[in-house]
DNA sequence: AAACTAATTGTACGATCGTTCGTACAACTT
DNA sequence: AAGTTGTACGAACGATCGTACAATTAGTTT
């Protein structure tokens, strides 16, 4: 009746699968997803190559379950927490300072996953491209929807457009210089931001 | 009595030089500047692959050139054009028209050429990294400096992190979504943080 | 014209890339 | 117990990577 599965021997092989995607993640967030090599990947994993290949026939589907996987680690840890919020001001205060705690964390070590693969990707077509670009899309529709709850605020596309800028800025800049401060400044602007947008006229 | 080179050798091996460096640019743009390999820089260039390698003598030294001419292009396309006004708000609004004009014509056909390498160097260590850290250090210091001979602007520091913020957030959107309205965004949000920062109390 | 110098080329190298294939072994089914 | 399925492995493939070095071409100097 249950779900459940019974077989040890997929059993085993979706955790050997996690353990690659987890490792796969942590790796493209630094070197990204095409500096991610499957022989790499195997050698710091103690597992064969082969072993990861036939995970996934290919390097591109590799790629792909990896954005997944970062997608998944990402809601869980960004989204979801803000859920526990009503819709309004706390939520969306919420969603920034989580957001900031998941950079400033390094639930991946070269900082936020996407922000690395998608400027790796998006000047290329493909598949994986396409798979960035959508979750990507998710994330700004979701932000401009927590945003438009707040009845003050006028503009709520304009106003997400700046918060989520300030957001990878200071992830940028605490990435590449070092410097935990950048997200004090990220926490100002969004502090500023939000209370111009909320002072109604 | 002039540094003029009269040697048509070394003249013509700048000039080649030069081409292979625009190139450089133009690929580490959209694919990296790892994605970006001698050999198909030269097949690209339809020169041998030796005779890209001879000039620069290591791929890292190929690579640290190439941020170099990027430096250089941005400089002459982005920072001088706002000198010629004078310090002031008619500056930073020329050094902000500036820049979005430089991403949104895809002087880079990749879009910005730092925020494509910054994402791909800011968490590994090495010379590039130090490199494209630096020409950033430069970029943030100068925008700095603009917004604050504004008189009435009370934290500079904080209003050129914000105003970057903006610039890369349009640059990115626009590139990975194809959406030209990010622009327009951008320069609302600039408008809007300037207008705020110079309404002295 | 000969000697020299700088830019460019051709050939070759070891390493690593993604991928393919046949095999070994554990776990499940009958 | 015999047969089937699924995971993981080792070895090898052609291609490409960065790099090395000797030969060649073009331009300068004597």
């Amino acid at each position: 009746m249950d779900g459940v599965k019974v077989d040890g021997r997929v059993e085993r092989g979706e955790q050997t699968r996690r353990q690659i995607l987890r490792r796969a993640a942590e790796i493209a967030s630094v070197e990204g997803l095409e500096g991610l090599s499957i022989g790499r990947l195997a050698g710091e994993l103690e597992v064969s190559k082969s072993g990861v290949f036939a995970h996934f026939g290919s390097k591109e589907e590799l790629q792909l379950a990896t954005v997944r996987a970062a997608a998944a680690i990402f809601v869980r840890q960004v989204v979801d927490p803000a859920l526990v919020e009503p819709p309004g001001l706390g939520r969306l205060t919420r969603l920034m300072d989580g957001w900031l705690a998941y950079s400033q964390n390094r639930t991946f070590p070269g900082g936020c996953f996407f922000y690395a693969v998608q400027a790796e990707f998006d000047a290329r077509p493909g598949r994986v491209r396409d798979a960035i670009a959508g979750y990507a899309r998710e994330w700004n529709t979701y932000v401009r929807e927590t945003v438009a709850a707040i009845p003050e605020v006028a503009d709520p596309e304009q106003v997400a457009f700046e918060l989520i800028a300030f957001l990878e800025m200071a992830n940028a800049q605490s990435v590449l210089h070092d410097d935990p401060h950048a997200y004090d400044r990220a926490r100002a602007a969004v502090r500023n931001r939000v209370a111009q947008a909320t002072a109604a006229a």
